[in-house]
DNA sequence: TAGATTGTTAATCGATTAACAATC
DNA sequence: TAGATTGTTAATCGATTAACAATC
């Protein structure tokens, strides 16, 4: 089993746009210093990225770009579409709903779920809305994979419960509650925007900001 | 000066949150353990987070809710409204400037700005809409402190130069591009929402989900 | 060959966890 | 007092960085 850490995953993640974008740019190779500078991460991170996720180059040479993005495609699983579902239609949910930055890059939105029949009715989006109550069905029967959770706290444990039954198996918590209990056995990230802010917020506090801290 | 790590500040802003929720229940004390319960960490971290921040409390006794939320308040500031702006109404950017998620725990969103003329003539928003070329102008005048980036890639660059100019102190950075760089001296935070489902595509692929990563 | 570059081992750094005396 | 809880010191864990031989 390939075990790779998070802060790994995320640059091989970014590496792997990044090639797509050089591919485009006919670039043929690239060098770990060069990868560094463009993601702002040391090339000896990049290196040992690689080698946890057992890609390997040729000492000496650079990186050829088309074999690198086919590599890192193949040993993580980027290539796979990936069908996902929004819960929740509200400001976020649509905006999320609506956006094209997930198709290009494999995921392909097959659904949104709201508890509000009149959000239903009168909200006119790409996909397909269903209420709330049908999340079990349609995830088992469209086998969706991912859940992008944007509704609000109080109806983060039903969605929850609703997703691990129709067997979801990873969630975008878009919410600032604590999930993990409630997902036990699934995948799940958070993305809490306000605390995000929040941090920010102190960080740009403070006089001197030497420490340009990432995600 | 003050030092707190990141993920330190992460957790008290999260804690901050929920003393705020368990002050409307009526709870007069917590103790760590029952901290860590609700956002899913060790006591003994969220202790040391204190310890960290400088707040203490009594040895034997649990924290006071009232007390508790009033000296991360006072040590983090995050009493303070802050002035903040969106960069990009697209349907992202739109979303986040209709959404009332952020006033309630104190930025102010007091502006938009696009380049598209079109987009500022017709989008109906709550804060006042301005052409990209005025982003330095206002923001020094009505002393903007966080901006929100939700541009296309190819308006990165002049955006950043813009809020540079400004004299911005923070931006939360939803582009996948790398603006440390440009934005030398300023706080920034990135949240890339594709490449965080990528990293829980990756780990959702895995059979064995022990680790339940958090962000 | 000389300069650039890789892959890996070892060293460093920082954050989390464990342990425990002090206190209510 | 006994049980629960804090704050801090020490130990552990994991990720990043440095160093360098091997290779083109």
């Amino acid at each position: 089993m390939l075990f790779i850490s998070n802060p790994t995953i995320e640059r091989l993640s970014r590496l792997y746009i990044l090639l797509g974008e050089l591919e485009k740019d006919v670039c043929s190779t690239v060098s770990s210093a060069d990868i560094g500078n463009y993601l702002g991460v040391k090339r000896t991170s990049i290196r040992k990225d690689l080698s946890f996720a057992g890609i390997t180059g040729t000492a000496g040479a650079s990186y050829r770009v088309s074999t690198l993005k086919q590599e890192i495609e193949h040993k993580l699983g980027f290539g796979k579409k990936r069908k996902s579902c929004v819960i929740g239609i509200g400001k976020l949910g649509s905006a999320l709903l609506d956006t094209d930055i997930f198709e290009s890059r494999g995921f392909d939105i097959v659904a949104g779920f709201d508890s509000n029949m009149n959000v239903l009715e009168t909200r006119k989006t790409r996909v397909r809305l269903y209420p709330a109550y049908k999340i079990p069905e349609i995830v088992r029967q469209d086998n969706i994979e991912i859940a992008i959770l944007c509704v609000p706290l109080k109806g983060v444990d039903i969605s929850v419960e609703r997703l691990v039954e129709g067997g979801v198996k990873g969630i975008l918590n878009f919410t600032a509650a604590n999930i993990s209990e409630k997902a036990k056995g699934i995948a799940v990230k958070n993305i809490d925007i306000v605390n995000n802010l929040q941090v920010l917020s102190f960080q740009s506090s403070l006089s001197d900001v030497t420490s340009n801290i990432q995600v």
